[in-house]
DNA sequence: GCTCCGCTTTTGACTATACAAATAGATATA
DNA sequence: TATATCTATTTGTATAGTCAAAAGCGGAGC
């Protein structure tokens, strides 16, 4: 284990154990050097390690003090259907129900701030895992973002696995959210009208466009999201 | 602007602009020193931040890749509701509906994989936002980790933010699903039997020992959880 | 062909040092 | 008293080097 890696992991401790509290001096850098016989460089790499996890804060002068509990900021990993149901060794089907060129209509041109006259790619799909309905993905994609998508089936790719390789990084925004089955939703998902189902709406943006406005509705009897969080992951 | 930001913030951005695309190569950092006439420290200190964030994954001998997009990882904050409530400009009360202090029952010990027999302080709770019931909350507390709740009333404080300073730090994990309001939920709630809800599961630990779990059902016309996720932040 | 050995490249950790920026607190000045 | 200035402390960034560990590659030997 390196010095940074103790250090870390040693004043990680006991902010976690109780020991020090929120707004508790830390040693000062020079302290730290003389208690790990190291260099400054090295007591600096892991506070600032701690620092950016928002475990500490550090101010010039006044030396650095364990931060207040960022409530509960937690880590989800929402993943495309299909890839998450190959992690968990579940097999995982897709039919496109709809697929259609369209402009984007005034309300929802709104809702995603874009023009009113854009033209999208309005797409429905079914994912099937271990033989039953898991989900409804309802989609848009815009076409000046990704004009490739205009030729492209999505006969053997799921939409959001495609997307992914087109457009590699962006910025996302996530919305999850409980619904009732309305009357087609609980038709295509076999399940009673009225149904709780877990509904995850997702914009995404590359270079400040929208590239994708996609909502996903699961019978909630049949999915959730899980999450752990733990300050500890050097 | 530092030069470690810049060479940061340069190679973040062509990867979020796909230019730089997943498996390419990533130019070695003597390169980037020549290239951005500075020390190999500057370069690392760079290339790990970026590895930390998991958009690059670097390999001794072979060099530094675009790392494979982690589909969208997602900090969500998931906060205590009256913290949420007063940042939002709401008016936040809450009613303790029952306080009872008892012993785990057989199966609920299974699922926190704590021992049967362990006194707990059991707790349900009526969050009102802006005059509308908002989420009823149902707690366990396991007093042998938090005794000091024997005492504590929970008149003035909710129970969440009580336990927040007695454990400032800890592990959690976290569960989303939808669930339909049963008959009891809906009256609190004052809504229908059937209602789609938004539930939120939470276990916290600290040292390996559960502090509480809770459950907190939210009527799904009233609330969501939302949150964005953008790459660039440093 | 195959295996082992050593060479080379690249990242990882660290040192010792330097100067800069922020700022709390003390001191001097109006 | 109020304000401006100085000083000491602490963090932030950067340099120029060292040594080490991992791992790909080619060649020697079988």
């Amino acid at each position: 284990m390196s010095i940074y890696q103790r250090i870390f992991t040693d004043i990680e401790t006991k902010i976690i154990s109780g020991d020090w509290r929120p707004g508790d001096r830390i040693p000062v850098e020079h302290e730290l050097v003389a208690e790990y016989r190291c260099s400054r460089m090295t007591v600096s790499k892991a506070l600032s390690a701690l620092a950016e996890r928002g475990m500490i804060v550090r101010r010039r002068k006044t030396g650095s003090f364990v931060a207040s509990p960022q409530i509960d900021r937690t880590v989800m990993d929402i993943q495309d259907i299909s890839t998450e149901a190959e992690l968990a060794g579940h097999e995982h089907r897709f039919e496109i129900l709809a697929r259609k060129i369209e402009r984007l209509g005034e309300a929802e041109a709104q809702q995603l701030s874009e023009p009113a006259d854009a033209e999208v790619l309005r797409l429905q799909c079914l994912h099937i895992v271990d033989g039953r309905p898991n989900a409804i993905e309802r989609r848009i994609i815009m076409l000046d973002a990704v004009p490739r998508a205009r030729e492209e089936s999505f006969a053997s790719i799921p939409p959001g696995k495609w997307l992914l390789e087109q457009v590699p990084w962006s910025k996302a925004k996530h919305v999850i959210r409980a619904v009732s089955a309305d009357t087609v939703t609980a038709r295509i998902l076999q399940t009673e009208r009225g149904e709780a189902c877990l509904s995850l709406i997702r914009q995404t943006w590359q270079n400040g466009r929208t590239v994708t406005y996609v909502e996903i509705t699961h019978p909630g009897d049949r999915f959730q999201f899980a999450g752990t969080f733990h300050p500890t992951a050097i």
